[in-house]
Formats: structure tokens, C-alpha cells, sequence
DNA sequence: ACTATAGGTGACCATTTGGTCACCTGTCAA
DNA sequence: TTGACAGGTGACCAAATGGTCACCTATAGT
């Protein structure tokens, strides 16, 4: 209806969330390294690793018959600074803080933190 | 594939992430007032605003007839937190604060700022 | 009570999307 | 140059998604 940002597409998908968080993990991963760890054909993570080249989430270079694969986080600050201004930052942080403060202690699972 | 989150799935669609924008600029708005905005019916509205809700982006409150509907900026701030880490949270703002700086000198148009 | 208004549900259809396959291109090493 | 390996393209199919409609519930005000 709008414009169809092919960041969020790319970032729809749970098999690309997880090649992002691979190469979040260990940066200039082979496709094939990359094909090893998805239950997946090579064509699918293919196709998957095309769509988050295309929204810039992946940034690619070539070496040798090699095709390296590394991350890249500015699509995805981008997104942060579209609903989360200066001044709701610092507020929006201290929740996030309080409630893995609060799961890692795991001292009142009862009380909802939400 | 894996467990497909939907706050993922919420923003993937350019009339949620619009919905999102409206309550951004102004927090608290009903649907009516929301569906005034969109190029859709009352329904196609519903059912968006069902989506971020249930992925935890808006927050409801009823009043009286009236349903509120409130942006809630934590699970963004999480998409952040998850491939950005403090390390590299100091260069990346940088860039993007760069990259906005280029762009509003309009120094070099025919540079590709993807 | 009655009516107008705000919101909600389920089914339905056109389009998009995830995943696979057969087949093709390019690079390294003997 | 020959073969093995890394990567790429287009077509194809099943499943999910965006949007609409007929119909229903609940609150405000007269």
C-alpha cells in the first residue's frame, strides 16, 4: 500500500533472523558455512541471503570462488530511531534493564512484567 | 522454521508501520480516528491494529465505547539490543548520524545513500 | 426503549512468499 | 584440460497474508 521497505521484509522471516544473528556471532561466513547450520537447501538460504543483501542488512565480498557474508547494523539502528526519540530513549533502556534484570533473578515469576 | 516472533511479522507491513508512525505523533488515538488515515477500510484497520497488538507495539485502553491505542517502543528497542551490542552501538549511531548529516547538506545528490 | 455510533467476528478471495528442483556459471588444483 | 567444488538463475508449488464483506455486540444520548 505503501512503500514495501525491504528491510522489515527481510527481517520478517525467522531463517533470516538467524543468519543474522550467525553472522552477528562470527562475521564473513561463507554461504555454505551458513548453509550448514539451517535445515534448509543451499537454494533456500540462498534466496534468504539474497533478500537481506538487497535491504543492506548483508553486505558481501568476493574472494576467490568464495562469497563472504558479514553485518550490517545501520538498517537496523534506523529502525530504532524511527519510533524511539531522544528523550523516550533513556526511559524505553530502563524498562528493557528492568525486565532482564528482573528474568535473570527469576525472583517473582508471578509478577507480570510486561 | 523457527519460532516466528510476531513483532517480526507486525513489522512487516507498511500499513502497520504506518499505524505505528500515526501513534508516534500522537499516542491515544481510537480506531475511528486511526482509519480516517488509511486508504482502507474499517476492517483492514482492525485487523492491523489486532497484529500490534498481539505482538505487544500498541497498547489498548477502553473508555466507555472507545478504544484507545497506545505505541509501545520495548520490543523495538529489543530488535536493537539484539544485533547491536554496546560495543558497537557507539560507531553505528555515528554512521547513521553521518549518513543524516550527508544527506541534509544535499552535498553529493548523485551518490547512492541506498 | 430506541437509534446512532464505536467496535468486533468469521468466512472469503487475490496475491505474495518460503522452499525445492533441474540446470548453468565461475574458480581452484592436478 | 579436466574434474571437483562454490555459487547462481528461472520455473514451480504449497502455505501464509492483505483486504473486503455480511453480520453481530455494546455504549451514549434522547
Amino acid at each position: 500500500m505503501f512503500n514495501d521497505d525491504p528491510v522489515f521484509k527481510a527481517l520478517a522471516d525467522s531463517s533470516r533472523r538467524f543468519l543474522l544473528d550467525l553472522l552477528f556471532k562470527r562475521d564473513g561466513q561463507t554461504l555454505s558455512e551458513l548453509e550448514a547450520e539451517l535445515a534448509m537447501t543451499r537454494f533456500g538460504v540462498m534466496k534468504h541471503l539474497r533478500v537481506l543483501e538487497r535491504a543492506g542488512l548483508v553486505v558481501t565480498r568476493r574472494e576467490g570462488r568464495e562469497k563472504l557474508h558479514f553485518l550490517n547494523a545501520v538498517p537496523i539502528r534506523l529502525i530504532h530511531d524511527r519510533w524511539i526519540d531522544k528523550y523516550t530513549e533513556r526511559h524505553v533502556a530502563a524498562l528493557v534493564d528492568l525486565k532482564a534484570s528482573l528474568e535473570s533473578q527469576k525472583c517473582n515469576p508471578s509478577k507480570k512484567t510486561a
